[in-house]
DNA sequence: ACAATTTGACCCCC
DNA sequence: GGGGGTCAAATTGT
């Protein structure tokens, strides 16, 4: 597929890069993600799905917690805990459902995707070089939001050879959080936060890689900055975007939109936060704050820069897909 | 103090 | 029995 970019309203330009760029929702409205995972398996259309496990540990040194803000995560939990006799068909089938919808995609910005997930959990899958993490619905408690994902970093990529890592991102579940909880901003992630905090190059927290090497991160690789642009305005760093696979042709990751677009690594200095979470991205074994979206403070929008490649005389002139 | 993450144990399914 | 998913106390961060 080809788009070619000329001189159009830009209002058509940007409809059509919308399309190609933004998917709407990862979970709602997005348009149903069919892929091959990684295991071979054709992935439908995100349906709904619920992990309905609920137990209590059973001779854990622990004790149980039921006030916990993570017991009641599924709105269901809230209620009594059956006894263990009695729900385990339940669970079997459960488990079952959850599997069969799912959606998923590659990139390289795994945080980005419009929503507010918290991890609750962490992993080191058989044969995967990087442990698999597991978030849900920050909503989950609150609003029993079943929406949970998993993310893995992917073999390829990311190891220091430049290209940018890449993540597995699994969505389970839809959304059932209200809209404005979640999804009121556009889903391009301005992680920009470095306009909302201009970072002086004391508390830069540039993502590297442990061994102090160039680094490759996820976002920092994607960043867009202001490598731009003749207008002079320093443009946040777009430094999250997701490319969901809308085909089964392929998957499209975030570095093929940072190609695409003629940017190159020129790390946008975010706000502390944004970066430190961006750097323990790097490879899933901190602290992951999703970053979600985060309004710029001077109004840069998604749709100032895709203006600004229309309107400038941007290297860029075509995207091939 | 509160919230989020970490992490090892637990549970279920294959 | 083992792998993957989840729980929840402990830990860390704000």
């Amino acid at each position: 597929m080809t788009l070619l970019i000329g001189r159009q309203g830009d209002d058509e330009l940007l409809a059509q890069l919308r399309e190609l760029l933004l998917p709407p929702s990862p979970m709602t409205t997005m348009t149903p993600v069919v892929k091959v995972d990684q295991s071979g398996v054709i992935i439908g259309p995100p349906a709904s799905s619920r992990d309905g496990r609920r137990r209590r540990r059973r001779g854990s040194k622990r004790g149980g917690r039921d006030d916990d803000s993570m017991s009641s995560y599924n709105g269901e939990q809230q209620h009594e805990e059956p006894p263990r006799h009695s729900c385990k068909t339940r669970k079997m089938k459960q488990r079952q459902k959850k599997m069969s919808s799912t959606s998923s995609l590659v990139t390289s910005v795994p945080d980005f995707d419009g929503y507010q997930w918290r991890k609750y959990g962490q992993k080191q899958i058989e044969g995967a070089m990087y442990a698999r993490s597991y978030y849900r619905c920050t909503r989950s408690a609150e609003q029993g939001c079943p929406a949970k994902r998993t993310v893995q970093r992917n073999h390829d990529g990311g190891d220091g050879d430049g290209t940018p890592p890449k993540y597995t991102v699994v969505y389970m579940g839809e959304h059932t959080c209200t809209a404005n909880d979640s999804m009121e901003a556009p889903v391009i992630l301005e992680t920009a936060a470095a306009v909302v905090a201009p970072v002086t190059s004391t508390s830069i927290k540039r993502p590297q890689n442990h061994d102090g090497t160039a680094p490759t991160t996820s976002a920092g690789s994607c960043s867009i900055t202001s490598t731009s642009t003749a207008t002079g305005i320093e443009s946040p760093a777009i430094s999250d975007i997701t490319y969901w696979s809308s085909s089964s042709s392929g998957d499209y990751a975030v570095d093929d939109y940072c190609r695409l677009f003629g940017v190159h690594d020129s790390w946008a200095p975010p706000a502390t936060a944004a970066a430190s979470s961006l750097q323990e991205m790097e490879d899933f074994t901190g602290p992951i704050r999703s970053p979600v979206h985060i309004a710029t403070a001077d109004g840069w929008t998604i749709d100032h820069f895709l203006l600004q490649l229309a309107s400038n005389d941007q290297p860029v002139s075509h995207f091939s897909f």
